[in-house]
DNA sequence: CGAGACTGCTTGACGTACTCAAATATTGAG
DNA sequence: CTCAATATTTGAGTACGTCAAGCAGTCTCG
């Protein structure tokens, strides 16, 4: 089906864009995608589910990323098992430049009437459901 | 905006879908995309194109899925530098598979009436305009 | 309480993919 | 013919993917 093939192509074209962002800071498309999650403390284990890999991958990715100084590991008081990945100030600063940049080249999102936006969204969710975070 | 994270989400459930699919037939990301653009014999600099990355890195995954049987290279006889890659019988039978086993996780498509299928498909252009073939 | 099952994280081995620079073979322009 | 440009490959180095194994901490249950 054609609207399948269109898919695919929106669907690489928004990977093309962000990893061009992400790689004008040095980043790779995973560790732009780990930073965008890290609204808050996040144990590697929800990290793995999210990005939907194995535990092992989050182990080297934050470790790159800490050795830059955009993220760091502290202590769950809760649980001494687990390790919780924060952004730093620098980290959270990269963050906001990424989104901001994102933002600014889907020109198209800007073109759409409350009206197409509230349609796309609907579309959206309903051909590709949104996995709960 | 809360828009463009839904458009990421979608992305990567788009992705992690298609992977999956590829997964199942001992396929990477990568390996399923290349099958799916070889609808005719390809040079690989077309290829590298189409795949955005470098013209290297389409020389070592031809090897693996030629490696497989699923892909040939052949000779373009008006130009001797070229080579073009062409699916196998056993690569097309594989495409096949691919395609109809996407098509029918994508249950949110069937769906959609025929208005919600233009209208998607007319969002989908003005955000994330296709790249031409 | 304490043994065994389970969970979170890390490590190591190995394959795939990405980038870059360099080499080879052809082509095309002057 | 000579020189610039193009198509492909190779090699070095890094990131990421899986999987199996290990350690530490938690939990369950007799």
């Amino acid at each position: 089906m054609q609207l399948m093939d269109q898919l695919a192509q929106a669907a690489a074209l928004y990977y093309r864009n962000f990893a061009a962002v992400a790689a004008e800071r040095d980043l790779t498309l995973m560790q732009g995608k780990m930073l965008g999650l890290l609204r808050r403390p996040m144990p590697m284990r929800s990290l793995a589910d999210l990005l939907a890999c194995d535990a092992s991958n989050v182990t080297g990715i934050v470790d790159r990323l800490a050795a830059r100084g955009l993220v760091r590991r502290e202590a769950d008081p809760s649980d001494r098992r687990v390790k919780r990945v924060i952004l730093t100030e620098e980290g959270e600063e990269t963050v906001r430049q990424i989104r901001s940049e994102l933002m600014s080249n889907l020109t198209g999102l800007e073109g759409l009437g409350e009206e197409d936006r509230r349609s796309f969204q609907r579309l959206l969710g309903q051909v590709l459901p949104a996995v709960s975070v």
